[in-house]
DNA sequence: CTGAAAGCGCTTACAG
DNA sequence: CTGAAAGCGCTTACAG
């Protein structure tokens, strides 16, 4: 069996407590009794057996990252892999692990994590989501248990602590931008309504279009499920309306791409003949055909500031609830044009 | 305080052990204490401390994944969540968790490796890639601990059970691809050759040409590193030379990407001036301009068995060692095209 | 089929 | 500054 703190202490010649204060590098340790049972320790390799230490000291120096399931938006790139490096970065250098939900559909994630948080499984928990009348979230909210979210939650936003882009007012600055560059007739595609971040941009698209006094049109908006399941369809019938678009905001730089192929086939060139603006700045979008305009979201920021706000709240459960906007940045490339001007 | 096995005992009028036999469902329980039990274990909201099962029980039930540090190619798109997400199917049906290493640097990540392993903080460890001289590897190895690899060990092939694609013979098949279609300046771009994956690519690579009685010429390899540093810079060095490839492998469809971007900058055009195939298939490369010929790497796969292979060795550690090789398929899109010919 | 008891490997008041 | 003792919440031979 591998060592443990009795064979360190009867080696070192200490009790047990003192190999344990000595472990937790207790002031209350004198520095030469420290050094013999390090001493000791090392020729022993030993290492703290952590299920046993997280069971005396009730902690578990782990915290619960949870994922939306896998068929919806958060399990895409890029979102993934970098918002999990913010969490470990910040979680690293406050020794604490990651455990990762391993669920497939919404009831899996649920039981889920309702095991970790009363099987004491984990410290405190981030959603990587935010979804409308999300199960998940209500439980949490209600059980007490330290957690935070990416993305503002849909309900009780001042009772949750939670970190996200400010997707209102980004969507309405790319509104905005389309304005700027004298479109008027400007659809919004693939924003999956069951999430905050969707209709939170959709929101600021329709805030932009009326404060310019322009209105909504239904037509001019296609659904994230429409997109999906009848993708060329959505997208050929948008451009057969009598009043076609002039420029398309696109939820995801994926969507625009794939959007992008589909006005190829009409004949429909980006940005000669419509211009299209996204979010989430893939890293592809850089080099690509033709370079996307897109906002940058800052997704490494999004999981470290996340992860920060709950070791807080986990080191101090009296900490106030907060929440904060990370900073987004349009990055200006080759999908826009001015109408009936040259390419911007 | 949470409500313990103790509670449920005292209010089911039975002992902690016979508690403890319902949870595990021990079959020498009679169905009707099972029900009383279990209808406590309702009534008080009842969970099992999974801190303090695992003590006991000397189990964890979660298993490690390890990640390459973060500058390195495991941690690019698409790979990461797709993998994660087939270890995560495999662990889910067996009820166990994922722990993920937080390491940024490689000798963080061993620190990690060494106090899960020697902390008993997980059953068995999977390492997603497969590096030259890894010092975790083989402390993996020394250690006995249950761990399989994604990847090919670049030692102890036979003694280390892993999971990978073939990826000599699938090199070797696009340069072959790319023979078929009257190709023979044929350039390698984009292997960090620390990487297992990258040194049998290349080697692949090698054999085609040796087989087909072609010489390999340094020149038309550019190194990941030199690549990074200096992307431009070699890609137009490249086409500069006496004879230069008129088709290029790549690494990876964002190096590809990469590549084509820069072709363009000297009015080198993919396919029609020069033929460019690449491994990984990303979800972009359908949608994108050129449509990028891509090998197809069953991502998903690769986490899924290497889960199954790993949960295999943690339930029985006398399970021989093994291996397998992934299928993969080359997907034939539109950047590939016969020399003096039609576009393939 | 069920229970009493020991034990998993630590931490942490309490006492000195 | 250090130790003896209780306890964290389970599991599992052993006994009946």
């Amino acid at each position: 069996m591998a060592v443990t703190i009795i064979d360190v202490a009867r080696e070192a010649n200490v009790s047990p407590s003192t190999v344990s204060r000595v472990i937790a590098d207790s002031p209350r340790i004198s520095e030469q009794t420290k050094r013999k049972v390090r001493e000791v320790m090392e020729r022993l390799a030993y290492h703290p057996n952590f299920q046993a230490r997280n069971l005396a000291a009730k902690s578990t120096k782990t915290i619960g990252v949870i994922m939306a399931h896998s068929t919806s938006l958060a399990f895409q790139n890029p979102f993934f892999p970098e918002v999990i490096r913010g969490i470990c970065t910040s979680a690293h250098s406050s020794q604490y692990g990651i455990y990762l939900s391993t669920g497939g559909t919404e009831e899996e994630i649920y039981q889920e994590v309702v095991s970790m948080v009363q099987g004491r499984k984990v410290d405190g928990i981030i959603l990587l989501y935010s979804r409308v009348n999300d199960r998940t979230m209500n439980f949490l909210k209600r059980s007490g248990f330290p957690f935070t979210m990416v993305g503002r939650p849909y309900q009780y936003e001042d009772e949750i602590t939670y970190i996200d882009n400010d997707n209102k007012q980004i969507a309405h600055e790319v509104v905005d931008y389309l304005f700027s560059l004298g479109h008027e007739q400007i659809a919004f595609i693939g924003g999956n309504l069951d999430y905050v971040v969707s209709s939170d941009r959709l929101e600021g698209y329709h805030q932009a279009l009326m404060e310019a006094g322009l209105s909504y049109s239904d037509a001019y908006f296609i659904h994230d499920d429409v997109f999906k399941s009848q993708g060329k369809g959505s997208v050929h019938d948008l451009m057969k309306l009598d009043a076609p678009p002039t420029a398309i905001v696109a939820h995801d730089d994926l969507v625009a791409y794939e959007i992008i192929r589909y006005l190829e086939e009409l004949s429909i060139q980006v940005p000669k003949d419509i211009s299209i603006v996204s979010f989430n700045n893939h890293a592809l979008s850089a080099y690509v055909k033709p370079p996307l305009t897109s906002v940058d979201i800052s997704i490494f920021e999004l999981g470290f500031e996340a992860a920060n706000f709950l070791l807080e709240m986990v080191s101090n459960p009296e900490v106030a609830v907060k929440s904060h906007f990370v900073s987004t940045a349009l990055i200006e490339r080759e999908s826009c044009k001015r109408m009936n001007g040259l390419v911007e």
